[in-house]
DNA sequence: GTCTATATACGGATAGAC
DNA sequence: GTCTATCCGTATATAGAC
């Protein structure tokens, strides 16, 4: 180690910086973002910007893929574990969706516009491309539709209906509170009422069609 | 009428200005787009955008407005159609708002994202603050209600998964189709499903709780 | 490493010819 | 109404002092 490298609080200036470039651009997206925001919210003058991280897009698409592979790491250990059965695997990971995304309100509609507008020049370096990518979760559905109890209707819809139950929530949250008038608190009260609620009713779907 | 004015292809300087507004802002956002975008979109010279519209801060709010008023309108008729009953009203709507995301895919990502930027200073304008926004469907949930008929989860989970199950899918669109490989067409063959699909999980997830 | 001062480019907006 | 040329503020990036 060549520096002292902390993220704690007496974290290095590049830490520092890199931590305040995250928060703002995750709030106000690439294009809405200048530079000088950052420099402002990290404490540090606007020049070390570029001296730690080169431009703007360098430092944007540093932090962009950092986020993304947080992400799946985490959901890795999830998917690929053998020791618990899909349905439990469903459960954990709604539970850990909701979890991270409390902490973290901004990151669905942060990544999915960047997405969104750069279609190709990000998704490509994920990892999980790769031929590799074949995690327990599959192997167990597999088995289920061999069995002959998987659901009739299309997999792709339970997918869909797993992240749209547990994600869209929190992109629609500032619409939401603001026509219902509830407080953050109880918007994210109702979301932890969410973690036992979507398996049950992701359960119902697999009954239908 | 002081002027020539059609929506089709013959349509006014200002009309094709501000069709092809919508459609660069739509896709990129505000911060992203630049009047040069919209000139070259339009087939027309820099200079007319603020020959017609001002500036790009009141081109856009124009467009924004409308949008959002067009969508809002088209709802209206529907939630307030006494001659339809409540489940008749959630299955038209989804329907209804599927018909309009397929021919408008890039509405909802762009509207939550411009919302989260600018909390109050659009949403105030929407027209359904007002105290007379208390559709009929209002008065035919009360009624279930009434009559203890109505889930017991809290209505507001019911609303949501609505909205999510019908929006989010679109939102996911590129990240989804990029994943699985599947083209536009199939898609929306998958979106088609959904309207009669999601009614009857709707129906399904009432009873628990 | 961190700051101040500055170069350079870009984007929104306008003046003025046609 | 539509174009060309241009102004001017702002944002990124760098040079150079400390």
């Amino acid at each position: 180690m060549e520096e002292t490298q902390h993220t704690d609080l007496n974290a290095s200036t590049e830490a520092k910086i890199k931590e305040a470039a995250r928060r703002v651009f995750l709030k106000k997206g690439y294009a809405a973002t200048r530079t000088r925001d950052i420099a402002e919210e990290s404490g540090f003058n606007l020049s070390l910007i570029n001296y730690y991280f080169r431009s703007k897009e360098k430092l944007f698409d540093l932090i962009m893929l950092e986020q993304i592979q947080l992400f799946i790491i985490s959901v890795m250990g999830i998917v690929n574990d053998p020791l618990t059965t899909l349905e439990e695997k469903i459960t954990i990971l709604i539970s850990h969706y909701i979890d991270m995304l409390v902490k973290n309100p901004d990151l669905p509609i942060f990544v999915l516009s960047e997405i969104k507008e750069n279609p190709e020049s990000l998704v490509s370096r994920l990892g999980f491309d790769s031929p590799h990518f074949n995690p327990f979760i599959v192997k167990q559905w597999k088995e289920k539709v061999m069995a002959g109890t998987a659901p009739k209707v299309n997999p792709m819809h339970l997918v869909i209906n797993v992240l749209s139950l547990t994600i869209f929530p929190f992109i629609a949250s500032p619409l939401f509170r603001n026509r219902t008038g509830i407080s953050l608190d109880e918007f994210n009260k109702l979301m932890e009422e969410r973690k036992k609620l979507i398996p049950i009713w992701v359960k119902g779907m697999m009954a239908v069609g």
